[in-house]
DNA sequence: GCCAACGTTGGC
DNA sequence: GCCAACGTTGGC
């Protein structure tokens, strides 16, 4: 079976790769996202076993800090119906729910690899993620710039 | 805190 | 269905 490969935004003041290693199982439910297009990667485009790069945004150093692997099949995020929850959505119901999520499973916490070394490598040029005016929190990665990375980049 | 880029909303 | 206003993302 051939797996695909994604690029997984995370804040990590909300879920860092260090989060994801304490966690149970090394895995975490990939909460909060909000946007259709990142929703429809991981509803239709999405399998168990899939390669995930863990990016950090909105830090001091952006980039790639681990490797993960998609851990489960598409569900229901259970924050859509918590009122409590920031990403509580009052149109969403369980009967038909809006916004679905996967399981994330770490595979290993990597040295960074800060956005700036991302974007001064000329084989990554045509990254998604690196696309201008790019915003989406979920992206699809190439098999070469997959390759490219865990091969060439990460120790 | 700024702001470019882009998605969403809602009036019409 | 258009599109202006508004909100959000996320690097800097």
């Amino acid at each position: 079976m051939t797996h695909r490969y994604w690029l997984m935004k995370s804040e990590p003041e909300e879920a860092s790769i260090d989060d994801l290693a304490a966690a149970a199982h090394q895995t975490l439910p990939w909460t909060g996202v909000r946007n259709y297009q990142a929703r429809n990667f991981m509803r239709d485009g999405m399998k168990i076993g899939d390669g995930v790069l863990f990016y950090h945004s909105s830090c001091a150093v952006p980039g790639i800090a681990g490797l993960a692997t998609v851990a489960s099949t598409p569900y229901p995020d259970p924050t859509q119906f918590d009122p409590k929850s920031k990403y509580f959505d009052p149109k969403s119901t369980p009967e038909n729910p809006r916004w679905l999520l996967v399981d994330v499973k770490l595979d290993r916490k990597t040295s960074l690899i800060p956005l700036t070394t991302l974007r001064e490598t000329p084989e990554l040029a045509q990254m998604q993620v690196l696309t201008r005016g790019n915003r989406l929190s979920i992206t699809p990665v190439a098999p070469e710039h997959w390759r490219y990375i865990t091969g060439r980049m990460l120790k």
